[in-house]
DNA sequence: TAAGTTAGTAAAATATGGAAACAATCCCTA
DNA sequence: TAGGGATTGTTTCCATATTTTACTAACTTA
């Protein structure tokens, strides 16, 4: 467990896209200012220092920062080297899309399980797992110490789902169902909704002049 | 086109759960309150009051909101009545997940084009529509007036997919590669990164103090 | 050593958002 | 028809978060 030195979520929104950004930086540069990630993030040059310093003093005054010394922290910082497991719930498209997605894999996560109580699902492949019965979540859960759980049911058993996976001691949620779940203490809670999203850039869409934020 | 009244943007992220709520609420109830509402929203009753304000006068004092004017004019703030076209580009997992998502015609939205380029792909029938190669997107935006476009496509592609987009007109972009799209004037973009979202979690799920946000 | 670069950080400026509070208005009942 | 209760619309204020500016410290190169 990390100590609690408080970021401001705003930074942590832009640290994955950092790291992303680094991504983009041909292999053989060994070093990058703050002025060139910042151009890369699309942000101001100070806000960048800002954010890095969060993590400690990381850079070299004038020189600018080690990129793998970068990476590397900004792995440790998101947790990405703790390996964390992950189980999909609800293997419709949109759960099989998640389970082929290779973005997660390739950024340290462990997709462990699919799950889905439909029987005409149940015991078929999909991205080379099997497909299991809701009530082999719990066992699971314990056998790959599953942190994540993502929820991709319709709507009416998001909530139902969602409970399971706590009672199996998940502590974070992705949820892709649009509903609004139920807080509950010390579990992290973030939803995606696909639609919700077209509707806000709908809005925009009559009001050119207006500028949708983040 | 609309009059450009400024909504804030935490407001306009509201407008859709709002309508997501009422959705919630029972058939023969007729009315509700700003309490209520709140209370389904998960937000302060006083901030709902607030935000829908920006509508107009839609309640009566001492009643309450008329459900179905409340509705009807959620949908039409959000331009959910415009009967929007939208294309889809990069029929992979994702893509056909994101064809078949009823969500969006649900809201109003008709997806009335397949892409890809993937010879393998094109021609085939995915969620009904026959795929087509990024050739054909012209034609097709003309002919339906497209005012969205959606990437599912590697990141690789995505800005090249987004030129051409905004080339044949599209005016609201909806991302969901990896990559940090060019920012152009009068055209919308909102990005979905999945991988970024799991990483946010990430952070938080060595801090359970800390609450993420938004 | 001097000039040029660049990170780190304190502090100011800005923006935003949320909550409280209250007057205005409506319904209902006696 | 008057009064009490309920609930909206709106103003105002407060808190906080975020961005930007500006400056200092430290490094590199010539």
């Amino acid at each position: 467990m990390k100590e609690n030195k408080k970021i401001p979520p705003a930074t942590v929104k832009r640290l994955p896209l950092y790291l992303q950004c680094l991504d983009q930086v041909s292999d053989n540069e060994i070093g990058i200012s703050s002025s060139k990630l910042a151009e890369l993030a699309k942000v101001n040059d100070a806000q960048v220092r800002r954010d890095l310093s969060y993590l400690g003093t990381l850079g070299t005054r004038g020189v600018g920062y080690d990129i793998s010394t970068l990476r590397n922290q900004l792995q440790l910082e998101l947790g990405l080297v703790e390996g964390w497991s992950a189980v999909i719930v609800g293997i419709g498209n949109l759960g099989s899309a998640l389970a082929h997605y290779g973005g997660f894999r390739e950024k340290g996560f462990g997709i462990v399980g699919l799950f889905d109580d439909d029987p005409k699902k149940i015991n078929s492949q999909v991205a080379g797992l099997v497909i299991k019965p809701l009530s082999d979540l719990e066992k699971y859960c314990e056998k790959f110490n599953v942190a994540i759980g993502i929820i991709a049911t319709p709507g009416e058993h998001a909530q139902s789902v969602a409970d399971k996976l706590i009672g199996c001691g998940v502590r974070s949620i992705l949820n892709f169902a649009p509903v609004l779940l139920k807080n509950v203490p010390n579990v992290q809670i973030r939803s995606v909704d696909l639609s919700q999203e077209l509707q806000i850039l709908s809005y925009y869409l009559d009001r050119p002049i207006l500028k949708a934020v983040d």
